[in-house]
DNA sequence: TATACACCTTTACGTTACGTAAATGTCAAT
DNA sequence: ATTGACATTTACGTAACGTAAAGGTGTATA
């Protein structure tokens, strides 16, 4: 199948003008240009197209997607292996984001002191995993493995066997909270035991506990039906 | 406490050339200037950027923040909750760009052929959404609620009913998995139920089944370590 | 056959959110 | 008194397009 600016645009959802600039830039070209001057794209360039879009996604500036796509040792499999991994990675910092937001939510309306460094928490380790995509190996290259490593545990804060521990806790959550729905009773003593949990859990995280604070989450939780999915259903990829 | 441009650029993890932007654009006064020029920010300037951080994060336009924050009735608590909302939302689109990917990978290990038009479906979809995050309701009170539904669930390709089984499908999968782990025989009648209800799931958004691609989209999810977690615990927000 | 209209072209300047450099002043410690 | 890490302003550069101008192309319809 071949197309017209106009056609591949509406395809892949961007604009006419993309294309005439990734031409321009010599990021991709069409197949051929017609009589009239008019560009034509071919299979080839589509699969190119997707390629790049993906790339676009992850953050990468053109001119680095242009080195990538035009090495010879590309291989199309391996990278989109890479992709998958890049974008997983982005869903994790998306549910620290998440946490994060939740934290501030919670200090607000328990009247909890969240320290400034905590209110950044979430952007910081964007910015982590941004350089790394960005920049990919070379960081690591240039200052070594284990000093990448030890900073990023750092800035979560906690050894490894804290945050073995603090997963741990989760699961346990998760499943005396099936338990608890099960019996459909929110004073039985599964119910209160998973609010225990949760609430141990919760500290690992937070500044400092309080009550008011716990019980505006749960609240929080409640109201968002969104939320109550994950502890009703569980996630698919 | 009271911070200084390097400061603060510290604390937020953004550098201070982007602090003294904000200054210039009026974005992000400091509160005071001391006797040898400095931009010196309080309590509450700390507690703005963090809000003009989180707008940024979900891709608001510095003016357009302007605006938002300098509202008279702009409420921080609201504002938190509907950020919330926004990052659980693109959580969603990275799910489905996930599961565009893994198609596109199975795909091309099993010999499927994937139309033109699905290689872009998860690239359509978050321009969507990121076209109701940038200009909000504004498109919905032009065109109407219903208008935009419609334009959204065409081009997820399904009638609503077919979405309902879809999603179904995907927790019966998941309840049979684990039974099938818990007996720990992937040769066992769950584990071959398991991979029936999988096979039928996959038909719902695949353009063809063939034996070769399930079996390469399976041997990734197990290479993929963070995948098995998937199905062997669940995922806590 | 003419006209309408939606497509295509190139050239070129504008925009956003900073990056970067230059030239210079400030402050705490040795 | 000097060093070195901080601060300041001014100002030009950059990425990835947006947008407008001025015009050619292709096909359906009056």
């Amino acid at each position: 199948m071949e197309y017209t600016v106009k056609g591949l645009s509406k395809l892949a959802g961007i604009i006419s003008r993309t294309l005439r600039y990734y031409d321009e830039i010599g990021l991709l070209k069409p197949t051929r240009i017609n009589s009239s001057g008019y560009r034509i794209y071919g299979q080839k360039e589509i699969d190119l197209l997707q390629q790049i879009l993906f790339y676009r996604e992850l953050g990468v500036s053109l001119s680095k997607i242009k080195e990538i796509i035009h090495d010879p040792s590309f291989d199309i499999d391996s990278a989109l292996i890479e992709h998958r991994k890049a974008l997983i990675e982005r869903r994790k910092q998306l549910d620290l984001l998440i946490s994060n937001l939740d934290k501030t939510i919670a200090s607000r309306k328990g009247g909890i002191k969240m320290s400034d460094k905590e209110k950044f928490q979430g952007f910081k380790q964007k910015m982590i995993e941004e350089n790394e995509r960005k920049y990919g190996k070379e960081i690591r290259e240039k200052y070594g493995e284990d000093a990448v490593n030890k900073s990023n545990a750092k800035i979560l804060g906690m050894t490894q066997e804290q945050y073995n521990e603090w997963t741990n806790l989760a699961s346990q959550i998760t499943e005396t909270l099936k338990e608890a729905f099960a019996t459909g009773d929110p004073g039985s003593e599964l119910a209160q035991k998973a609010a225990d949990l949760h609430k141990q859990w919760l500290s690992f995280t937070w500044p400092s506990y309080s009550k008011e604070a716990h019980a505006g989450l749960a609240q929080m939780y409640v109201d968002d039906e969104r939320f109550t999915k994950y502890y009703d259903k569980e996630q698919l990829v």
